[in-house]
DNA sequence: TCGGTACGTTTACATTTGTCAACAAAAAAA
DNA sequence: TTTTTTTGTTGACAAATGTAAACGTACCGA
């Protein structure tokens, strides 16, 4: 029942979260320093969000000696996967298609990425549909033709 | 200064767009009643949603008759794009490939959406870097290997 | 041992978002 | 013309979010 929503991460958890996962672990001051970098978040707002990111389950603690070791408790690639397939699910059937080539043309990939892509493409080529419908207006002659 | 921030549009917003951008513009009854096939929100839900959506400049209204007639004052794709990219805005950067790679294959997309991706990444192959930089913590040692 | 520190927890407060009900003006129906 | 319905506008309220000060407490250096 200890359920990891993923959509409840807001962009500003993100960026703790970013600094956790690469680090594997880190105490408060860590993060802290870090994202002062960046962000011009006092000390507080970032002790705030890293106890509401504990609170949803999104980050585990270890006490290690006096003080606290915050880990991620799902894969960075997972958070990614499930928040991107959470968006696209959001959007209409027909577009995500272009959307996804939009997204591509904006993206700096590298050789190895895009090879991958490729592959995967051709894998996907063979079985996939001439269309797909779209269901903008449900139960209707309407819809994105 | 009438700018149209797209970010700003909530998932309950977008349900609602969807519909305008599929009809092209829409009488709030439309809305509400195409809305309500879907979702149980009341009519003053409804209502007060289209609202906010004129006053963040994301639909805009003519009279017609006595009623009003919403459209959307930025194409469909254009805030899919956007939205898209201001996700992607906030992965990190070496992970978005793969991150990628993931939505292609949790997608049903047509032959020809397949296609036409082929060839954006053939074009991009060529001058595709041999690896991206990770910069999840900004001026460190330590960062995604 | 004692005052200063560092760290996690509590409180606080303005906005935004999800959800609605109550209104007022205008139109349609009776 | 009086009544009812429709439609857009306001006001409301709880929960989530951005942002941060105040606390309590355990530890460290003097």
């Amino acid at each position: 029942m200890t359920e990891i929503q993923t959509e409840k991460m807001t962009s500003a958890e993100w960026e703790l979260m970013r600094i956790v996962w690469t680090l594997g672990h880190a105490g408060s001051r860590e993060v802290i320093e870090i994202i002062q970098r960046k962000r011009e978040w006092s000390e507080s707002t970032i002790k705030t969000l890293l106890g509401r990111l504990v609170k949803k389950n999104l980050l585990a603690t270890t006490k290690e000696g006096r003080n606290f070791v915050y880990h991620a408790t799902i894969p960075e690639q997972t958070a990614m996967n499930d928040t991107v397939n959470d968006l696209f699910a959001s959007l209409c059937n027909m577009k995500k298609g272009i959307t996804i080539i939009e997204l591509i043309k904006n993206s700096t990939l590298t050789k190895t990425d895009i090879e991958s892509m490729q592959k995967v493409l051709e894998k996907k080529l063979s079985d996939a549909p001439d269309k797909v419908e779209c269901d903008c207006v449900p139960g209707a002659a309407m819809n994105c033709k």
